[in-house]
DNA sequence: TTCGGAGCCCTTTTT
DNA sequence: GGGCTCCGAA
């Protein structure tokens, strides 16, 4: 099929090999030895453990044209699995501008999660699903499972759907249906109704012909495992199999890679074990140790050799991860100057860290660097406020890269939940979203009628309501709102075959009386809704239909965005992954938060170690510099807590880091810093700090963090003696007045009069 | 049925 | 600080 159609763009792309005597492809020149040799290995099973900055996508785009342009298979005969969107479509541009122009036919390359719902499409009677099933997320799953667990009966204080949602999506990464899950974990959930639950929960699923993100991948598995014809024809077809990111698979992507490649394919991996990150998500990092038993005869080869960062960024990365054990080990080098230093600064809370990223990066900006190549990249995303709101402040152009999704707005999800209902009557989940959305009078009471009645007909919710309105089951108000509800659906199902997917949208929208809600809506953030919807029916325009459209945000989730010009970057460290930039700011660099501390609790050693890794990940996405800080105070749950430095911060070589510490903490002059680590000592006097608390009384801020006049100094390594000992009366800002119990270095533990029991640096007390 | 207020629990990271 | 649920009143 495609490769009827296929016209081969190579012929032209490469045609020039004519005209150099040395008959080597363009797209060769400027690899290294090891890349090229990635990029020639085509035959048999591959691993390329390429470290940070080594060129990774470069080789495998490269391989990609090479398999092409050698004529060794079609652009429908290459399976290229990646893990993000972006990746996906990152490959697919840089395909095309190897080989020059748009890579048509290159139909298998895309995310795990996107192969596995074409695959199940195709399939999808054998895994009890019609082939027009609805992809559910993570919200809708949540609905479902909390109807489950309230309709088994079950306290969901004690026993949260989320918990068991978790449970249920672990299960699925680890490849286990229902029966599989060994008896110890199926009873470990509300008194052994674990492996029931899940039953339900999947019975639920196909009876509401939809899949979760797990069943794309779990499905198709399946779907392989027991149509062994099937199998062949994939097997068949794929003539050179992908994967990047190997690090981040976890069981079932992994099951499922191994019977598409069986054992002597072409199968080519690429990762980097020191970046592994998505182990909450069930990813095995074993996978890629283990990648030479599981296809004997693999060649290894190692991309070792930095492009991005500087020496100093390098050293400090590497120092780094090497506290990590388990490390398949690399040895990254790079050449060139040794650049600048990270600096490491302590700032008083997360306003005034925002303060400090935001001014360096328009001092920055005045020496002529791009906001667009400097990222901020936070731990969690609710850093990212802090941020914003400072950006927004000062007028600095920035972006959000992944943040809050797009289409996992409120006002987005119920226009969804319209417009699915309308492609498919029988998606009760958006049902049940909009039924009374905007209100109209149909509450709980009639809802549950309604799904009795359907139930009792074995008939889907929107089916149940044009017939209950004909019985005298509902209050009259209920009946004549579902009439009419039941009526329009009847009628947007009709003009959908006639009226573009667009203009269909926006009669929904308006007929519903869903724009007619927000419009009445006084509050702050309606007029942005509206925007958003406006927004949501722009997007569908590049879209063939409304199915494809549907099928699009099922997968992506994201808004194309082309927000153009020069932007600072905002990200999660996780979001980052595959970037870089210049300059990169790594703010919240905190016990507690990183490494966080829920990960260490849940997960141990393990924990801790995929927090570093993701510490390297952070800094190696810098080429030029790296700034990171930490706040001696952050608002948690909504209180101020007190934080240590990062241990991350100290695990730094000495010899790459240069620890700041920022005037404007002495007088709110903001600017650039001097390096205080040799003379700190000055500004250490208790005297001296009373002096400076002194001249800011008086100054006040609509919130604590109480006063500005501290000043602290880092130790990167050892801290030296502090000048408290065991007993000591202090007074800290915030605290109040305590008693020192313990000393570690700068850290004391002060048992506070009125607060209780904390963590400070020395330098946040004063001598009482 | 809807709305407002009080109390509760939390929140990492993503396809 | 906020989002959610539960509860009582209109």
């Amino acid at each position: 099929m495609t490769a009827n159609s296929y016209q081969d763009p190579l012929d032209s792309a490469f045609g020039d090999e004519q005209k150099v005597p040395a008959r080597e492809p363009a797209y060769l020149s400027g690899l290294n030895k090891e890349q090229r040799e990635a990029v020639e290995a085509t035959e048999g099973p591959v691993l390329v453990l390429a470290g940070a900055g080594t060129g990774k996508t470069r080789v495998l785009t490269t391989r990609l044209a090479h398999i092409l342009a050698t004529h060794k298979a079609w652009p429908g005969q290459i399976l290229a699995v990646t893990f993000t969107n972006k990746a996906a479509r990152e490959m697919k541009e840089r395909i095309g501008t190897l080989i020059g122009g748009v890579v048509e036919g290159m139909q298998w390359l895309g995310t795990f999660h996107s192969i596995g719902a074409r695959m199940l499409r195709r399939h999808a009677e054998l895994a009890g699903l019609k082939s027009n099933f609805t992809i559910i997320d993570a919200d809708d799953q949540l609905r479902l499972m909390k109807q489950i667990v309230e309709a088994e009966n079950i306290d969901e204080k004690r026993w949260p759907s989320r918990t068991l949602a978790a449970m249920i999506d672990g299960w699925k990464n680890r490849g286990l249906r229902p029966e599989d899950v060994p008896d110890g974990e199926a009873h470990g959930f509300a008194f052994g109704k674990g492996r029931t639950l899940y039953k339900l929960y999947q019975a639920r699923l196909k009876a509401l012909n939809a899949a979760d993100f797990g069943d794309l991948l779990l499905d198709t598995l399946s779907l392989l495992r027991g149509h062994p014809d099937i199998l062949a024809d994939y097997r068949d077809r794929f003539r050179y199999i992908l994967v990047d990111e190997y690090q981040d698979t976890n069981v079932v992507q992994y099951l499922w890679l191994k019977l598409l490649a069986g054992t002597g394919g072409n199968v080519c991996v690429v990762g980097d074990d020191d970046q592994s990150i998505y182990a909450w998500r069930g990813a095995e990092v074993e996978n890629i140790l283990r990648f030479e038993r599981d296809f004997p005869g693999a060649k290894v080869i190692r991309l070792e050799r930095n492009y991005r960062s500087t020496p100093s960024i390098l050293g400090a990365a590497s120092g780094l991860i090497a506290a990590n054990k388990g490390r398949l080990g690399k040895t990254l080098w790079t050449e060139g100057e040794p650049g600048e230093k990270i600096k490491v600064q302590g700032v008083w809370d997360a306003e005034e860290e925002a303060r400090h990223v935001a001014s360096d990066a328009e001092a920055l900006h005045r020496e002529g660097h791009s906001f667009a190549q400097m990222a901020i990249l936070v731990r969690a995303s609710f850093q990212m406020r802090e941020f914003e709101d400072r950006f927004i402040a000062l007028g600095l152009p920035y972006r959000v890269i992944g943040g809050p999704r797009f289409y996992e707005r409120a006002e987005i999800r119920d226009a969804m939940a319209y417009l699915r209902l309308v492609a498919q009557g029988d998606d009760d989940l958006a049902f049940e979203r909009i039924v009374n959305k905007p209100k109209r009078g149909i509450g709980d009471a009639s809802v549950q009628a309604l799904h009795q009645f359907a139930r009792a007909r074995q008939v889907p919710l929107l089916a149940a309501a044009r017939e209950i309105v004909e019985t005298d089951e509902l209050p009259p108000k209920a009946k004549k709102a579902l009439a009419e509800l039941a009526a329009n659906f009847a009628r947007w199902g009709d003009t959908s075959r006639v009226l573009p997917h667009t203009e269909l949208a926006e009669m929904i929208l308006d007929e519903s009386g869903y724009t007619d809600m927000l419009k009445a809506d006084k509050s702050a953030d309606a007029p942005g809704r509206l925007d958003n919807l406006k927004e949501l029916v722009r997007s569908m325009e590049q879209f063939e239909s409304l199915a494809a459209f549907l099928e699009h945000v099922a997968l992506v989730m994201e808004l194309e965005q082309n927000e153009t010009g020069d932007r600072l970057n905002l990200m999660t460290m996780h979001a980052a992954k595959g970037l870089e930039y210049d300059t990169v700011f790594l703010p919240g660099w905190e016990e507690g938060l990183f490494p966080s501390q829920r990960t260490m609790d849940e997960n141990g050693l393990a924990g801790l170690e995929e927090e570093r890794r993701l510490a390297y990940v952070g800094i190696t996405r810098a080429k030029q510099r790296a700034l990171i800080s930490f706040a001696a105070n952050r608002r948690v749950h909504g209180s101020w807590q007190s934080a240590l430095p990062s241990r991350f911060i100290t695990e730094l070589p000495e010899e790459h880091v240069e620890t700041t510490v920022d005037e404007g903490f002495y007088g709110g002059n903001a600017g650039f810093r001097d390096n205080m680590s040799g003379f700190a000592s000055s500004y250490d006097s208790p005297g001296w700090k009373r002096a400076q608390a002194n001249k800011e009384r008086g100054y006040t801020r609509a919130r604590p963090p109480l006063i500005e006049a501290q000043a602290f100094t880092v130790q990167t390594s050892d801290p030296s003696a502090t000048q408290y000992a065991r007993g000591d009366r202090v007074f800290h800002q915030k605290f109040g007045y305590g008693r020192v119990k313990a000393v570690e270095g700068n850290k004391l533990t002060v048992d506070f009069d009125k607060a209780g029991e904390k963590k400070v640096i020395d330098t946040f007390v004063t001598r009482a």
